[in-house]
DNA sequence: AAGAAAGTATCGCATTGTGATACATAGTTT
DNA sequence: AAACTATGTATCACAATGCGATACTTTCTT
């Protein structure tokens, strides 16, 4: 009785682009409570707002009312979400801070490079970053906030898209080219800034260069007013985990102080973390 | 070894204490899967290890083989686990750290509070922390690192019981007494080191001196060779929705001087935030 | 007051998750 | 190495559970 409903728009909650794990078991419910989830990160971005009503979950997850009532009231239930009783909206809750938490405790990258990020935040009073990749994302993990920054450039979790910004490249760099190639391949290649590289032979060269360098400075590419350092924390074969990142706000940082002081701490920095690691294995 | 797990711990995988929330939708399946994410924050305090075995699972998180691994593979599917292939031992995964981001974008008390907890920090090179009262804890939403601390008390997420921890004290003590009487009443009041306050009485008489004085300082009560102040930021009507926490570690730092410097610079900080905060609104 | 839109409740059906069982693989012990 | 144990993976018939169309209620707009 089946008529084929395989609606374009959001057809399978089951994941992204299945790779090898088809057969695997897979509870359709969670992936859709996941999808209700992810809907306030979209809210915030495309509605610029936190609380949502319940057909606004509706259009951001895909999902029917009637889903998305039964999963909303059950994370609330859950405590991961929050309902306001006047307004009747939506809104994430405290407990998913503790997500971030179970991460991090495990996260034996981070804790290595905690106290080695916060000494060199100090060197220029600035922000300094440790940044991962994941899929065609470079995804902040561990921040230092220093500098007064806009307040979303200042918190763990932000993604921001590999192959624009200078995390992004340093780490691409370091790793087995087809790799690289295949997370280019894989990036929504648009201008974020008017200084965006797009094209892939460019983004290519300026990768070699990161790699002939050991560092990488962006102007301005994926932030204006932003030149911002990163270099590559490298495992015992080379390849990149993760990058450190300092970014320079104008007017107080430009290319060439950039290049004087932020270059090198994020060299020096990065290459504490490698060593480190290296012995911790 | 291990034998018989406590079953009787997780006898229902809906709320941990049904409020009024009887008869709200509710799909089992959803609240199953977070057990499972649970039973990795279980898994790093009670068994001290961040990659956890299907069976590990099942213990920790009270449900059966089949179950936990459905559960399992499906949030590996969706990118919150990962699995090793060599041990087949499942870890958290980092796209968790997504919903930390999604809760602190949209979260105005951590926005407004940000900036000037980290100049705070800046004052005597300290730690400085937000901490938000949840159930019986008090959570550590923004955490400015400075000094070196464990690694643990570090990181955003961390839980500590509301009763015995400083910020936990001022937070109690700026809320109607009925309210905080039922979070001490819900609390399991035992000593986490040998200083540790127990009594109701006392408790209580710690919560009116924190009232009157507007602030909290706790010596070794939660943590040892810990002096640690805490003052209540307030909403409008004078309850606290918020604390500045700031610890003092020895040898740096003792009581006298804890009350000399670090005790009105987390007044100081509190009070700033509290003001922005009714602008804000 | 009428209308629209958003939120809530209901309920029979069949899809989906369930979990006992059996099989496969890794890790120990003899 | 074989035998044994523990742990991880696959299977499958059943029915409980989630599904979603529908109807009802409330709130906001016109």
């Amino acid at each position: 009785m089946l008529d084929l409903p395989d609606d374009d728009a959001h057809p399978d909650f089951s994941t992204e682009a299945d790779p090898d794990r088809r057969g695997k078991p897979f509870v359709a419910s969670v992936g859709k409570c996941f999808q209700v989830l992810k809907a306030f990160r979209r809210g915030q971005t495309e509605l610029r707002q936190r609380d949502l009503g319940l057909s606004e979950i509706c259009k951001l997850s895909g999902l029917d009312k009637s889903a998305a009532q039964r999963f909303s009231e059950t994370l609330v239930t859950l405590g991961y979400l929050e309902k306001d009783p006047g307004t009747r909206r939506y809104r994430p809750g405290i407990a998913l801070i503790d997500f971030y938490y179970t991460f991090m405790v495990s996260h034996r990258l981070a804790q290595i490079a905690m106290p080695i990020l916060i000494e060199a935040s100090k060197v220029y009073d600035t922000t300094v970053n440790l940044c991962e990749l994941e899929g065609t994302d470079a995804i902040y993990t561990v921040r230092i906030p220093q500098a007064k920054a806009s307040y979303g450039t200042m918190l763990a979790g932000r993604r921001v898209p590999a192959f624009c910004a200078s995390p992004g490249t340093v780490i691409l760099a370091h790793m087995p080219e087809d790799e690289a190639d295949a997370v280019l391949a894989a990036s929504d290649l648009r201008k974020i800034t008017e200084y965006t590289l797009t094209d892939i032979a460019e983004l290519k060269a300026q990768m070699a260069e990161a790699r002939r360098l050991g560092y990488h400075v962006s102007d301005q590419q994926s932030q204006i007013h932003n030149v911002s350092t990163a270099a590559p924390v490298l495992r015992m074969d080379g390849r990149a985990v993760a990058a450190v990142h300092i970014p320079g706000y104008a007017p107080q940082w430009n290319l060439d102080n950039v290049h004087e002081k932020l270059v090198p701490l994020a060299v020096e920095t990065a290459r504490r973390i490698s060593d480190s690691l290296t012995e911790a294995l």
